[in-house]
DNA sequence: TGACAATAAATGACGTGTCATTTAATTTAA
DNA sequence: TTAAATTAAATGACACGTCATTTATTGTCA
């Protein structure tokens, strides 16, 4: 059963399950303190980088494309980040984290911690190089390679 | 900028990037077809192994945890699979592709095709063996590992 | 300077993903 | 042999992701 299957079809699988078991996993941890994976790569960009405007920020997300206007909208309800209309440009909004949201951006490098030592029981260092090298390949022809340059990821 | 970022945080957003791209690319290419990258997998699970309980297909399926109950319904409501209460335990569902979906399934093989001579372009099948044995050690712990293997992929 | 092109953000529409709760059918065991 | 435990599926609730369309603001050039 298992040598008749493509080696590609495999990897397809593997990558599929990888990203949503790490995301399980990573929003399990996140539970208590209210905000999801999402949230927390949004408070993690913003804590770097604010202020940004919609645009900007959505061209630092990996988690979704194009403008994240729904995402930021549901993180300025629940008091994480606060916007305001750019002074000289009133298409643009500019975007930061509140006092609350400064707060999350330290749960988050603490919970973030924790899964990555997890992870780093499970694979070496070098073993993620070869992936991370070997996916960066994979994403070259896409804006993705882009942001993830962007990041500092690549 | 790039060193000081721990390998493991580049791994997190690239398995992210990978997942997300493939799956916009996928989604794309079926898009003539009218469904969905998740349709695609409940189809190609359905083809090889019908007919199914709603909980065996649900034990097959990476592209989500739980029972698949709504993508089932949506599937039934647009003609691809045909739903029958079980003759002998009435909690069980038993699912069967219709006409119409075998025949989707073939169109399936097809775009799967194409999905995979791209990404064979991209990533040798010995780099694809890599990946896959060490996302393979990823996921040991977790109940989807056993889901790969009752699929064949691990 | 004033219609029109360009740009940013908001919104509509649709299909996920996930966990918790409820409903319906079958087993089990007192 | 029937009340309670167990099991499968359906449903509620909530947060995504994606693409297309609409709205609001600014540039631009005739």
């Amino acid at each position: 059963m298992n040598t008749s299957v493509k080696e590609v079809e495999k990897f397809r699988y593997l990558i599929l399950a990888v990203q949503r078991q790490g995301n399980r996993m990573f929003h399990a941890l996140l539970n208590k303190t209210g905000f999801t994976p999402s949230y927390a790569e949004v408070i993690s960009v913003l804590e770097l980088r604010q202020p940004l405007t919609l645009k900007d920020l959505g061209n630092l997300l990996i988690c979704e494309t194009g403008s994240p206007s729904r995402l930021v909208e549901r993180m300025v309800k629940d008091g994480w980040i606060e916007k305001m209309i750019h002074p000289e440009d009133s298409r643009f909004v500019l975007l930061q984290l509140t006092i609350k949201g400064q707060e999350a951006a330290e749960k988050v490098k603490i919970i973030e911690g924790e899964v990555y030592g997890w992870i780093e029981k499970q694979l070496s260092e070098k073993e993620m190089q070869v992936i991370n090298d070997k996916l960066g390949k994979f994403l070259k022809d896409f804006p993705i390679h882009e942001t993830l340059i962007h990041r500092g990821y690549l």
